[in-house]
DNA sequence: AGCACGCCGACT
DNA sequence: GTCGGCGTGCTC
């Protein structure tokens, strides 16, 4: 026996630093020891990496080993992935999950503290046929231990949420833990009512709104495997999970999964590469498949299953367009004569409508009728959005708010002001003035501001207080209004403009799934889509509710340009509060971009957002073929590019939203 | 990220 | 004469 000795050990500490630190231990530490370090002046906790150490730099010691279970090998190698794809730094990869879990010492430990320990004893629920394949199927992969992908596709209102219960049961049963990703967990009050329902216990929840007394407590749980199942926002991807069988991303189609600062990661990607390092099934759920998740499937890289009918007898809304140069509102509104008698008759058979407008506010643009002044946001180049609840003028990018001027800024013209264009909240006045005798319930992110309102919200609308609900992109998912039959979309063509690769496909998947709120139940839905444009592609599709062909003719369009799922896209955002330097460093990086083969480069050109926060923005794209080591080719452009410290270049590596 | 150091403006 | 602004650089 040799007593123990000094060794220098590698520390990965959750900053933006790349290499790991080396430090002095009393004895050898196993990678993924939880440790507590001198950095500068302070003490940091870091995490033994695998790196070899430094064998030559001045080292100090650690301080403190942390009495928690080691970070797990598999969670250790995706921080190393998910840094290297994104093109970020190691360290701010593994704050994503470390930071404020442990960094922080909670004064007292968190009350009420569930665990997150389903019951697997209790008995699933009935199920349909298609519903019973697919869980037999889910069940197959899920107790094979392998890696495996599988999309279920199931249509709004199918059941997809009972099936992936399913194989959540089934891997706990395996022993194993199990995850689901869910875009927005502020909304999933539902949600977590029907996961209780089924396992007997809530699951552990892991979100940015967490206190950190919860949020340590559920970093600990889950490495000591006490918690079995764990339910979240992307960022959930980050927890220890030891021993990981399943990992369920549900609505994968949506660009929430996306984050689109600090380390931009797409959690339905990076929830791919989890599942392959810990050799576990990932299920995809959507009514509404990304274009990419399609594509994967259709090569057989991915298995699929489909639900092709709605659960419980229920049938599918019967959609329309409704064309608005043929029946236009009145002066000074928004919804068509032929809507409005709609929902009269619904309202009359005493059930629910709910309109939809994916815009917050009252209105999107504020002006002068004197001199055509337009209220713009000082710090970005977008206008400010009147809202009448808050009696102010806000920009939606960058908070900035301010009171609504009884004058005009240019011109000095009193009371000149008129609101152009319709918000939510102007859409919610419209109807109390239409319908004066309905009770008229508004959901949008200011009004409904967390899961108490939404709960409360949920159930008004359940028991029969409202009849017409009024929201924003809030209400499109996700809820289940037995009494709701009517959609109408207040303008089914916003979103279509602005040449967005993705443009079509998103408007298409979002306006399906607010049209999958209508008719759940016995009552049949029906869909009105107001739009200036009929027979455009995206309105076909959402009429004939074939959205395999209109996926297939997205593909069509993307495949010879190679653009994104059939090639690969890198763009570089280049921000400076100095409008002539961004300029300056963006066309520095346009002279020095990588060519050959395969590869495009497509600006410099003004970012959508010329200017947000104060910085203006310049945007190159690197377009290149699925084969090309984009990653590798980034870094080389970026290191034989100078670039001064006050300008910013962020890489976004796949990027989602061009806006 | 955080913190120290450092060199220029308007205050007790 | 100092307090403090935040640009720059460093942390094993």
């Amino acid at each position: 026996m040799s007593a123990p000795s000094p060794t220098r050990v590698s520390v990965l500490l959750p900053f933006p630093f790349d290499t790991a630190f080396t430090y002095m231990a009393e004895e050898k530490l196993p990678p993924g020891t939880l440790v507590r370090v001198p950095l500068g002046p302070r003490m940091v906790v870091g995490v033994v990496w695998d790196d070899p150490p430094d064998i030559k730099i001045r080292t100090k010691p650690v301080a403190d080993v942390l009495a928690f279970p080691p970070l797990p090998e598999t969670l250790r190698r995706f921080v190393d992935w998910v840094a290297r794809y994104t093109l970020s730094k190691r360290g701010d990869v593994l704050a994503l999950g470390l930071k404020a879990s442990l960094l922080v010492e909670p004064k007292r430990r968190a009350k009420n503290f569930s665990f997150g320990r389903a019951d697997i004893s209790l008995a699933g629920p009935d199920l349909s046929v298609d519903q019973g394949a697919a869980v037999d199927a889910l069940r197959a992969s899920v107790t094979a231990q392998k890696f495996a992908v599988t999309l279920l596709d199931g249509v709004t209102g199918s059941g997809k949420t009972e099936v992936y219960f399913e194989a959540v049961a089934a891997c706990l049963a395996s022993g194993k833990q199990a995850l689901v990703l869910l875009p927005e967990i502020a909304l999933s009050v539902q949600f977590l009512q029907r996961f209780a329902a089924r396992f007997g216990a809530a699951p552990a929840v892991w979100h940015s709104e967490l206190t950190p007394a919860v949020r340590r407590e559920t970093f600990r749980a889950v490495a000591e495997g006490r918690a079995n199942v764990a339910v979240g926002a992307r960022s959930a991807l980050f927890l220890p999970f030891p021993d990981l069988g399943l990992i369920v991303v549900d609505e994968e189609h949506e660009s929430a999964f996306k984050q689109e600062d600090g380390v931009m990661y797409h959690a339905r990607d990076m929830a791919v590469v989890r599942a392959k390092l810990a050799s576990a099934l990932c299920v995809l759920c959507s009514a509404t498949p990304s274009l990419e998740t399609v594509e994967n499937a259709a090569t057989g890289r991915y298995a699929r299953l489909d639900l092709p009918a709605r659960h419980g007898g229920a049938s599918l809304p019967t959609v329309s367009a409704l064309d608005m140069r043929a029946n236009p509102p009145e002066r000074g509104k928004f919804i068509s004569p032929v809507l409005a008698e709609a929902v009269r008759a619904t309202m009359a058979r005493g059930e629910q409508a709910m309109l939809f407008l994916n815009r917050r506010g009252y209105a999107p643009l504020t002006l002068c009728r004197h001199c055509g002044h337009r209220m713009a946001c000082p710090n970005c180049a977008a206008w400010l959005v009147e809202h009448k609840s808050h009696k102010r003028l806000i920009c939606h990018h960058c908070d900035y708010g301010t009171l609504v001027p009884l004058t005009c800024p240019a011109c000095a013209a009193k009371d000149s002001f008129a609101a152009i264009g319709p918000g939510v909240e102007r859409i919610a006045e419209e109807v109390r003035e239409t319908f004066p005798e309905a009770r008229v319930l508004l959901m949008a992110s200011d009004v409904i501001a967390g899961p108490k309102q939404a709960a409360e919200a949920a159930r008004m609308i359940s028991e029969r207080e409202i009849d017409i609900i009024i929201g924003t992109q809030m209400v499109a998912k996700g809820w289940h209004f037995p009494a709701l039959t009517l959609v109408g979309v207040i303008d089914a063509d916003l979103g279509l403009a602005g040449g967005d690769l993705r443009a079509g496909e998103r408007t298409v998947q979002m306006l399906h799934q607010v049209a999958g709120r209508a008719g759940r139940a016995e009552a049949p839905g029906q869909v009105v889509l107001q739009t200036y444009a009929p027979e455009h592609p995206v309105m076909a599709a959402l009429l004939s509710g074939d959205l395999n062909a209109f996926m297939a003719q997205e593909a069509l369009q993307r495949r010879p340009g190679h653009w994104p799922p059939f090639g690969r896209l890198v763009a570089l955002i280049v921000s400076c509060p100095d409008e002539k330097l961004a300029d300056q460093i963006a066309r520095a990086l346009a002279r020095a971009a990588p060519h050959g083969t395969g590869i495009d480069i497509l600006g410099p050109a003004p970012a959508p957002f010329a200017l947000l926060r104060g910085r203006h923005r310049r945007r190159l794209l690197l377009k290149a073929t699925r084969t090309i080591d984009v990653q590798s080719l980034v870094k080389d452009w970026l290191a034989r590019t100078d670039i001064p410290r006050r300008v910013r270049v962020d890489v976004d590596v796949d990027p989602v939203s061009f806006m």
